[in-house]
DNA sequence: GCGCGGTGTTGATCTGGGTCAAAGTTGCGC
DNA sequence: GCGCAACTTTGACCCAGATCAACACCGCGC
């Protein structure tokens, strides 16, 4: 979590994702200093709802530290999880008045956003801004497409061995916590969320990786603390060729 | 379907959705020039892959009249289509070797195809060309998503009712075939291709088409030919809103 | 006209995951 | 430390859609 001291202006673009991964890349130094102007940070607790679908968005930001989700929401309730932002995710359209998802806090979380319009102007004006947004975008469209084999054709248990593949090997990339070859981390979402993310019931959800932990696949300290002994295995339990699959 | 004619250097230009749509919508005279040293057209047969997921692919390009679809398939055969590209849709991602799926030809199939690299170096130099590939690439990230909202969520029904939803707008909006109210349409998918796109298998498919025409959603002439004589009473089957919905 | 392969329909049966219900666990405010 | 609420697990039963099977339709080559 990023304390006051970090957020003071000369040290917050270090902690910034988005400055660092969406926009500063290359940026020059009249680029960077423009940034400041239209730059601010968001922080939300656990649980708390960033966004609306449907309401004025008049911002775009990326995730500094904590986890959120997107969700869809049909008229009876049911809901569709359509995205887990993470770290250096980037939220917001360019382009679009309106938010199209649910997007809610699953844990502590900071943003940092960008007023929208003159986002969009710095974009217009920076080519390769529009360039790095094409990229992530690119890479958001692959995970979801990847996430529809997930939905339209897996077993229970094949979806839940995806998802915790997924979590952890984005956990991985952040913290590095792996323990004599372990890979160890902890659930940032309820069952209820898992259940929501896979199109499943929490039921089975809880069943499944039971069942899971029953069969060695993975160990459980808790309820959200995992511990995966052989990653391998849990890939091909995910019905993934060990070589990438999901993680392409 | 192109004729000869209409692939001639003068006339292929008005014809060609990329040119208008993708790159040349605000080109100036001399990037239209050098498009056209490294634009060029392919056609493909009913059936025919374009190309092999994993496979090299030193192009990219754009749909030009037919329909492909993109289809993930894991190695015990389960498949998941992943995409519909109807004409104006772009393919290939700028800043990858390789296909991440299988595209392939469901009707004849003409696609304006541009040579990858000189592509992205007139990319790296017109920056609108890559606002506009940012822009589609964000609406087929919301079709996707979307999609993943049928996929995990909806009755066999509703994946229907939202497939015949999709495809009739989207042809409504290519050849705008509507006789007195009505919308009529064919199906560009067999039966099959349709349990692949839906998560079902292709007896569900039959089975709950024959029951929406039993209940008097659609008419069905033939296999394909589709006539609905109320939309709003398709899209209420699909757990739309009327207001929107799979179309936002 | 006939046979054949691709496509589509329909029926019978099975089953994975949903639904309903109950009880266990954890953490927090008082 | 108690009580409550949120979360999780587990069991019993059920049903939507899968699976297996048979047959109908249709265009095409001979």
């Amino acid at each position: 979590m990023l304390n006051e001291r970090s957020l003071s202006v000369s040290q917050e673009c270090a902690e910034c994702p988005i400055r660092h991964r969406a926009v500063c890349a290359r940026c020059e130094t009249d680029e960077l200093e423009r940034l400041e102007e239209i730059k601010y940070y968001r922080k939300f607790e656990a649980g708390q709802t960033v966004i609306w679908s449907g309401d004025r968005m008049d911002f775009v930001g990326s995730v500094v530290s904590g986890i959120a989700t997107l969700t869809q929401t049909m008229e009876d309730g049911r809901t569709q999880m359509v995205g887990l932002l993470l770290p250096s995710d980037f939220v917001g359209r360019p382009g679009r008045a309106n938010a199209a998802y649910d997007v809610v806090a699953t844990t502590d979380l900071v943003m940092c956003c960008f007023r929208k319009s003159p986002f969009e102007k710095l974009m217009s004006e920076t080519p390769h801004i529009a360039q790095r947004l094409l990229e992530m975008t690119l890479d958001e469209l692959d995970a979801a497409r990847e996430w529809m084999l997930v939905l339209g054709r897996k077993t229970a248990r094949e979806k839940i061995a995806s998802l915790l593949s997924i979590i952890a090997r984005r956990d991985a990339s952040i913290n590095m916590t792996t323990t004599h070859g372990n890979i160890v981390f902890d659930l940032p979402l309820t069952r209820e969320a898992m259940a929501d993310y896979l199109g499943l019931t929490l039921e089975t959800v809880s069943r499944q990786i039971s069942a899971l932990r029953k069969d060695g696949v993975i160990e459980l300290e808790g309820k959200r603390h995992v511990t995966v002994p052989d990653m391998s295995r849990l890939l091909e339990e995910a019905g993934d060729d060990a070589d990438g699959g999901v993680f392409a």
